[in-house]
DNA sequence: CGTTTACCATACGCATACGTACGGTGTATT
DNA sequence: AATACACCGTACGTATGCGTATGGTAAACG
């Protein structure tokens, strides 16, 4: 038969991408087999031969999804030598690229899955780290640079969460803006 | 047979109330019908005594939490004059009490279902007008207030979040105590 | 050119969870 | 006391989604 013209033959990587796709447009719980095989253009037939299990799926899409995160913090942010100035980049980069972060505000709401749970530990972990270091970088003392940096990143998860949020009214680019400054001028010293 | 010696009869309020503690407890996504009837010592026979579907219960439950939550906003908080003092009072009160947040919490995870979505949209707003209100109140201009309550808001909604995180170091009771100040010193004007 | 390998389709088994049908029992009502 | 009603148990039908078994096909390889 092969309806399809185009001939298609996929690797584990391109699983990956797929589920990581949908997991950032729909959640971690629309991330199905035969769902995403659909989205692909085969059928589940295909993926038993890649993955054993749907498990074994999302533990390798978490993984890959961590170490891009990883690495995009550390080529954009940290190379930022001027603590101030690199505080300013962190806010002002989740505000103008809302689309890696999607992912990770799905993510937030699948912390029932323990696989999920396990990344979320060690990603806020580390960027949480990152925010105290900076923090004590500019002079504040040790308390108060952990205290700051986890209100720094609960604004930022509660955030995430509120553009999640249909039924509050939308921020215009101007407004956003605005906001963001904000938070700059509030959180971060001088 | 009948091996229960208690006799047990239940009221649609019984099965909210049993719903709301369950959502508290492991999510909204746990919320099955024989489960909860499992818990209650009755099997679905009963519930579909009360309630049509699943979906009814949800959003029954949802409606009954949304009142009280009401109820307890304009109890504790709003009756407080001193604008200052309220937002502080705002503060600690979702800083000492924990278990009625949890449900909060659980919610914030379930926003891909509607009836939740409807809901959170409605208390956040409600929420958010609340806070902007209060720092109107202590003299901020318009779109200073809307920006530090869309703030002020987020730190609360992330914070939930990163207590769902159990990878992360819990914080002891001083150290909340003084994450808390902290907080309050840099969110609370004065 | 024949065979192996990599990838995919189809059909099936199975568990979960919603919802339905219907019968049963205790309590209230007349 | 007889009957109706409120509440519940049991059995069943059905949909979904995971995982398995097995056969098929195109491309690579000897």
């Amino acid at each position: 038969m092969s309806l399809r013209n185009e001939r298609i033959r996929l690797s584990a990587a391109d699983w990956e991408a797929g589920a990581l796709a949908m997991i950032a447009e729909q959640g971690v719980n629309a991330l199905a087999v035969e769902a995403l095989a659909r989205r692909l253009g085969v059928t589940k037939g295909s993926f038993y031969w890649h993955f054993p299990t749907r498990e074994a799926l999302l533990k390798a899409t978490l993984q890959r999804w961590e170490a891009g995160d990883e690495h995009d913090l550390d080529a954009r942010i940290a190379s930022i030598t001027e603590p101030r100035a690199r505080l300013r980049e962190l806010f002002q980069w989740v505000a103008r690229e809302v689309q890696p972060h999607r992912a990770y505000a799905a993510l937030l709401q699948a912390m029932d899955q323990p696989a999920v749970m396990e990344v979320m530990g060690r990603v806020s972990q580390r960027r949480m780290d990152f925010l105290e270091r900076s923090y004590r970088e500019v002079g504040m003392a040790e308390a108060e640079a952990l205290h700051r940096a986890r209100l720094a990143y609960a604004a930022y998860v509660g955030f995430l969460q509120l553009t999640l949020i249909p039924d509050l009214p939308r921020l215009s680019h101007e407004q956003f803006e605005a906001y963001v400054d904000h938070v700059i001028a509030t959180l971060v010293p001088d």
